[in-house]
DNA sequence: TAGCAATTGAGACTGAATCGCAATTTGACA
DNA sequence: TGTCAAATTGCGATTCAGTCTCAATTGCTA
């Protein structure tokens, strides 16, 4: 479970397994669901822990990079706007060399919507990005 | 176009067209592609406008409003964190009271992986986040 | 158990975005 | 065309999430 893997990626990383990075994890493997940085750090106070709130933003890329937490969506800070145009479509992205492609698959609008009809949820617009590699970096 | 819009938009609301507001259309008109609201001030300053950040910044909402700008992609600021678990999901995300459905569709993955293969890109991970109105908010 | 690199907490700092408020501008109406 | 309330503006202060600095502390290896 979690505590071995983060353990072993500290040692291979030469990192130090801490008490602070111990609580955190706890209290992570604790919580359901999502969590954001700052309420995880209030809830690690309300138990008596001491641990600093930039400790909890410190630890968290450690836990990502050991593959026990994935980062879900984003708040919506920082904004980008575009105009709208007839032609909506979506992005993959590219993390090694940032290329993005825009894409536009009617199917996959259309099974979406059925998706939502499922969940009874009103659909206003939506956000796919497909992270990973372009042809070009993909070699 | 655009301008006409976002006057009738502005009058059935019963507000005003100041030269501000039309200063901050006319540059987004002009711009190409996605841009932010900090380098479109810039852009306003270095042409020699007047216009404050915070004009900028409330002008937006409202040309979102008018339905001439939309909301693009999030910058990576991340503010929420799920553990990993063997089961991916996709998110539908409730604008009114914040709620989050968790949904899977087999189908959805296929029909990205085809797309995928279309563009030649090598997919990792997605992100799909449909926003909308749940269930209890959508009356 | 000594030594030193890694880590910590506190608080200053950042950058995007928002807010409060006095001064200014708009536009409907006379 | 002038008046005037309501809307809007710019400024600077403020918020908010997240990051950074640095002296003090701690984990780990020998």
């Amino acid at each position: 479970m979690g505590k071995a893997v983060f353990k072993d990626f500290l040692y291979t990383k030469g990192l130090k397994l801490t008490k602070e990075r111990d609580e955190i994890l706890n209290e992570i493997l604790l919580t359901r669901g999502h969590f954001d940085p700052d309420k995880l750090y209030i809830q690690l106070k309300n138990k008596g822990s001491k641990v600093s709130r930039a400790s909890v933003y410190r630890t968290i890329p450690l836990l990502i990079q050991s593959g026990i937490l994935e980062q879900v969506e984003r708040i919506e800070r920082h904004a980008h706007y575009e105009k709208i145009s007839d032609n909506h479509h979506d992005h993959m992205i590219c993390t090694k060399c940032g290329k993005v492609i825009e894409f536009h698959s009617p199917d996959l609008e259309t099974l979406q919507e059925e998706l939502c009809l499922k969940e009874k949820f009103k659909s206003i617009r939506h956000s796919l990005e497909i992270f990973g590699y372009c042809d070009k970096c993909n070699n």
